[in-house]
DNA sequence: CGACTGCTTGATGTTGCTCAACGTGCGTGG
DNA sequence: CCACGCACGTTGAGCAACATCAAGCAGTCG
């Protein structure tokens, strides 16, 4: 029971963090807990964007469609806020994010959100420290994914699952090839290759979606585009 | 002399425009007004990021180098703030902004802003609103520049300084062949071909840095990718 | 005038996309 | 149960796009 409510979570933002006992009763009398299977959709592209979303739980894939072609932006990882700049500008998902593993997301009422933002300074604070790092983040994968040949970016692709997600140098992929391709910008076929030939040179070991990785080292000199 | 002024100055930012008289004075006495003349560097990459920058008028570049390659990551047209992802973070620039036309810069100290934004919730809300938007110009641009091929690029290049920047379909880039190539990511060998393939074909008029377009719903089909 | 910078143009090589074929595993329906 | 379609993955061949290399031209500055 005290698991559902905010007052409890274990998985508060660093923004809800600061928050007293009686706003985060507020908070959790306009939360609502959704649970999402893995390859369901979370938010729609286009769609009105009404509600604060926050990953308690689980990995997420940012995408956008331009109708043929599919770009996956980037994957996030739980606890995170998935649209605060759709929220805050004009009310339109930007993008659509699905649910790559099983996720916990709570979904808050904007206003309440917004009349935070009005009466508690260090939660306005802590919410634009959160949107600043975002946007950091998305800047630099912006740059290598501009600067990388393919086989760089897949490489680094590698590192993100190795490094930011999993933590351990034998993982699953979440994501099938052709999502690999979408995230790297390239073909599937493309990414079949290279991770052949990383398994061939022995830089991982690969059966299906399995990975493990061998040479760190020159994973990720592959990764900085060598 | 009320120029020099924050409360008389007429490039306020949305934020800023929600402050009162005080407000205003203690913004002001935290000020410094700097002209840039083009070409000049205002924030350099891995310093320390000890102000909010504030561009009231002129053209900014915003760039990043990995010692190798240069990056421009996008043009930003006064009114506009500069770093504030950086400010709020870990307080290092994330990338270098350089003028390419002559640019008057307030420089804010932090703490000023920071506690205006505890203490001044519209404000805060408007800051929020302004990197919201900033942010979501960000993922355009990264989606645009991955899914285009060169050609699209340079043309979406042109139509950014026709459309966004000058609103006038006659104009002199303010940047050289080597910046349009950092901008769209490819070499100035190609950015220069592009250009005389749209002169020859009668899309724009090309004379040095000087662009008449000519054909302005075929380069927006171009750089819509055709 | 010569050195230098920025720009253009052509020749050549490489990268990576497209197209095509084929294997595998899975779910559906006969 | 098998037959079939379908999604996914791998591999090879050919080709287009683009980077690289190289040469030359115009404008500028000492």
């Amino acid at each position: 029971m005290s698991e559902n409510l905010c007052q409890g979570c274990q998985y508060k933002s660093p923004a809800e963090s600061v928050l007293n006992d009686e706003e985060l009763d507020q908070l959790n009398s306009s939360c609502a807990r959704v649970y999402f299977k893995s390859g369901e959709m979370i938010v729609k592209q286009n769609a009105l964007s009404t509600n604060v979303v926050y990953i308690k739980t689980g990995l997420v894939k940012i995408h956008v469609s331009d109708g043929e072609k599919e770009k996956i932006i980037r994957i996030m990882k739980a606890p995170a806020y998935l649209c605060l700049p759709s929220n805050f500008s004009d009310r339109i998902n930007h993008f659509s994010a699905s649910a790559i593993e099983d996720t916990l997301v709570c979904f808050f009422d904007f206003q309440t959100f917004k009349d935070f933002i009005y009466s508690n300074g260090e939660f306005a604070y802590q919410i634009i420290m959160g949107m600043s790092e975002s946007q950091l983040q998305n800047l630099h994968e912006f740059i290598n994914s501009n600067q990388k040949n393919t086989m760089g970016k897949v490489a680094g692709i590698l590192v993100f699952f190795f490094k930011d997600i999993y933590d351990n140098r034998m993982f699953n992929l979440p994501i099938n090839r052709q999502e690999l391709a979408d995230m790297a910008g390239t073909t599937r076929e493309s990414v079949s290759r290279m991770l052949s030939e990383f398994d061939n040179e022995g830089i991982i070991k690969l059966k299906g979606k399995q990975i493990e990785v061998l040479n760190e080292k020159r994973l990720l000199q592959i990764s900085q585009n060598g």
